[in-house]
DNA sequence: CCCAGACCCTGTAGGC
DNA sequence: TGCCTACAGGGTCTGG
């Protein structure tokens, strides 16, 4: 999926439509989106209908409605395809996996259809664990796992940089490992380590403290830009709870762009396969370095 | 623990 | 037109 910016743009779009809403009921068409539920389709239904939601919270690239009692949450994860999409009670939308037709006290019955092409998003219900850096703060038990992301307050950068130095792989592997640092992705990683030059495949550890600054730095810029503008979005698979799609895909510098001129050099970009995806990145700007 | 790779899925685009 | 391949923005599990 989308990453940090496209998921924050679901979670802002959801928060004013499903804060004090209640489900009215639920349609499974495809089991497998409940893969995470831990229970039949039937649990998840039944745990649902007539329950209420008091918010809508993420991190990473990981989201969720805490349910009324407080004691469990509605966690929502796109995958490479997942869209929520926000409707009237007569919409609907293909590849719809699962349906939440829900109702808000001022704005009245409304439609959650969690869309997903490739199935690897899902929904579940989940209880919460206390997060183990910040006192009185918890998140689902799915999510404990998940590192803070770089816009979270709470972000830790110098845990973040001793980790680094200690990881002896690719800078690219490090920064998607969401246990690390949560709500990079592909496009943005690609895009992060060509504004700070350094080649994917640089090993974390011999990274100075300086240029890990640098990195994290443009990490925070280029996710900060995305989500002024709503988000990246190449064809209609990735947009907000309303369809309407981003516009930073006319701001990438690198990625998806190979074969045309690097902005800084003039150079091309070039695309190498790289953990089942493509890296791209200027051969020229962006080199290994070894020490 | 760390690390690399395989795997989970479907739909679309492009070459032949 | 149809067939085939490559490709897609993520997470998790396993074996070394």
């Amino acid at each position: 999926m989308p990453e940090l910016p496209e998921v924050e743009v679901v979670r802002a779009g959801l928060e004013p439509a499903v804060t004090g809403a209640t489900v009215s009921s639920v349609t499974v068409f495809d089991e497998r989106s409940l893969r995470r539920h831990n229970g039949p389709s039937e649990d998840f239904s039944y745990r649902l209908e007539g329950a209420g939601f008091t918010g809508a919270s993420r991190r990473g690239k990981f989201l969720w409605l805490p349910m009324t009692g407080g004691a469990e949450a509605l966690v929502v994860h796109l995958g490479m395809s997942g869209q929520v999409l926000l409707r009237d009670r007569e919409t609907d939308d293909r590849l719809t996996r699962i349906r939440l037709d829900i109702h808000h006290p001022v704005h009245g019955d409304l439609r959650l259809n969690f869309v997903d092409q490739r199935i690897f998003g899902s929904m579940s219900i989940n209880d919460y664990v206390d997060t183990v850096d910040v006192e009185g703060q918890r998140v689902p038990r799915q999510v404990a796992h998940i590192a803070r992301d770089p816009l979270d307050p709470y972000f830790d950068d110098a845990r973040f940089f001793g980790q680094l130095a200690r990881r002896n792989t690719g800078i690219k592997r490090a920064l998607l490992d969401q246990g690390l640092i949560s709500g990079v992705g592909n496009i943005y990683a690609d895009e992060a380590l060509w504004a700070a030059k350094i080649h994917y495949d640089q090993p974390a550890a011999t990274l100075s403290k300086a240029r890990a600054k640098t990195l994290l730095a443009e990490v925070r810029l280029v996710l900060g830009k995305a989500l002024a503008e709503g988000g990246t979005s190449f064809d209609a698979q990735y947009v907000n709870v309303n369809g309407a799609s981003g516009y930073f895909s006319h701001s990438l510098n690198a990625y998806g762009q190979q074969g045309r001129e690097c902005p800084r050099c003039g150079r091309l970009i070039v695309r190498e396969t790289f953990m089942n995806r493509g890296s791209h990145f200027c051969a020229f700007c962006q080199r290994l370095r070894l020490v």
